[in-house]
DNA sequence: TGCTTATTTGGCAATATAGCCAAGAATATC
DNA sequence: GATATTCTTGGCTATATTGCCAAATAAGCA
């Protein structure tokens, strides 16, 4: 694999990566309802706040949210709403990784 | 969060983690054209062959890709081509993120 | 200005991931 | 059976990620 290529799937790799850890998917999948501040989804969470912050800094990195200061607070929304695409074919796999594993357990 | 609620981003976070490295979305594309074997996959990607068969590994555990033994060489193919519906928003957040980043280097 | 609240960041320990080499397992060929 | 080939796995080290606490920063209010 040649240098750009390998550049082109580190960069896919970035966002694949941003959403790689439950909690993320988690607060992607509430933001996509609407935007929220930091306090509200540490509530939703249960975490620190200090890691509520740090996933939601990878995931704007990432270029997947966005920010808006309102105050004390910072408002953070979905600014890629093509992510959610995603999820549909994740639950697909889950379901059918489910039914081959039971058929597994089965012999 | 609940128990219930965090097992299911859990289980969703296992997919995307599956996913969450250059050569692994490397092999998906791969494959997503015509099926191949680990050596053919190593010879592409220019990698151990240890480190492509665990990359290949991790895939299948996840549920992506499916694996067919023929003699001697263990055949590898896309399970889940849905997948790839996630690649083009991928592209399209690296795409405006480059915009905002040479938007504040000009600053 | 001093105080409170919301958020981010530094620092650290625990855990997970990635890559290589060497060794093992499975299959084909001689 | 011996040998070669393809692939997987054990074992190791290096690196990255995660989560918490405590401290720093920022904004609003008395």
């Amino acid at each position: 694999m040649d240098v750009k290529t390998r550049d082109r799937y580190e960069a896919r790799a970035t966002i694949v990566k941003a959403m790689a850890h439950p909690t993320r998917l988690f607060i992607v999948d509430k933001l996509a309802q609407k935007s929220m501040c930091v306090a509200e989804l540490t509530d939703l969470i249960g975490a620190d706040m200090s890691t509520v912050s740090r996933h939601l800094a990878v995931l704007k990195t990432a270029g997947i949210v966005q920010d808006r200061k309102k105050g004390v607070q910072v408002y953070y929304r979905l600014r890629m709403p093509c992510i959610l695409n995603f999820f549909g074919c994740v639950e697909t796999v889950i379901k059918s990784t489910a039914i081959t594993q039971l058929s597994l357990v089965k012999k």
